[in-house]
DNA sequence: ACCGGCTTCCGCGTTACCTCA
DNA sequence: GATGAGGTAACGCGGAAGCCG
């Protein structure tokens, strides 16, 4: 399982969040995870239905083909046989800069209306097949985008995307079930508190009503059978004497240490 | 050992498109 | 058919980390 495997996002009292980088030998940057530390509400956010394969039934790679072939662009060419950009930062910045020129001239209300640009929805085998890698691992090294590219016909550009919204979904579920369980918490312990307020409020009130000897804990009170008197020893050392009949005496002895 | 430039990858925020009620 | 909401593919940007001269 993918992303309830590795993320176990830190959730404590002050929501206090932690990143944290883990190395790893096939991918050492691709590794960022939300660690949890004590105490820790594990949550597992696999299973249910975002999860489930969808049921694939019929594979039309001519489609695919003609979808990939429509697809196969700029992307494709900047990766070479081991993934690795063969254009530099600035090339891809200046080429960001280059298009949203274009987009300023028009060029983005043509292919809005073209086909060749047009969002691409993954179909279901597609779907199914990421999510599937994703329960594996949530990061790609770039031999498995590559991979993976090939076999659903893809740019390689495209799984990374498709990876990085993953993840990012993922984040946003977990987020939302982590604030829900703060909520219930946060519930909880205004209850808690308020039952607490009014049990201390009933013992002040108790308190103030009933005599000495009865505010204190039974084990700690003796009826002395020959004077008839109550003695409870507090805890400073002091002691509280009652007559049976009504009259008390308090004396304090001094503590040894 | 340290530094700066380059490259790659990532997270995050946003946009644009698509689907569905 | 029009519309708004929700989902998601794609983009742009900045930062982190590794590599190399």
């Amino acid at each position: 399982m993918g992303f309830d495997e590795p993320s176990k996002t830190r959730l404590d009292l002050g929501l206090g969040i932690s990143s944290t980088s883990t190395a790893d030998a096939a991918h050492v940057n691709a590794h960022r995870f939300w660690k949890i530390s004590e105490p820790s509400l594990t949550l597992s956010l696999c299973g249910g239905t975002e999860n489930q394969i969808h049921a694939a039934k019929t594979v039309d790679f001519d489609d695919l083909n003609r979808v990939f072939e429509d697809r196969e662009t700029d992307d494709l060419f900047r990766q070479d046989s081991t993934g690795a950009s063969s254009l530099s930062n600035l090339s891809v910045k200046r080429e960001r800069e280059h298009r949203s020129s274009e987009d300023e001239v028009g060029v983005q209300r043509a292919y809005r209306g073209e086909d060749e640009r047009k969002k691409l929805r993954l179909n279901k085998i597609q779907s199914s097949r990421l999510e599937e890698s994703f329960k594996r691992h949530t990061t790609l090294n770039p031999k498995q985008k590559q991979e993976l590219a090939r076999e659903l016909k893809l740019r390689p550009r495209q799984v990374e995307v498709w990876f990085q919204n993953r993840r990012a979904r993922t984040k946003l579920k977990q987020t939302e079930l982590d604030c829900e369980l703060l909520r219930k918490c946060c519930d909880r312990l205004t209850d808690e508190n308020r039952r607490l307020h009014m049990e201390l409020k009933e013992l002040k009130a108790l308190k103030s009503a009933q005599p000495l000897y009865m505010q204190l804990p039974a084990a700690t009170l003796t009826m002395c059978p020959s004077c008839e008197r109550i003695h409870g020893h507090g805890r400073g050392g002091g002691v509280a004497e009652t007559s049976a009949k009504g009259s008390f005496t308090i004396s304090f002895k001094p503590a040894l240490v």
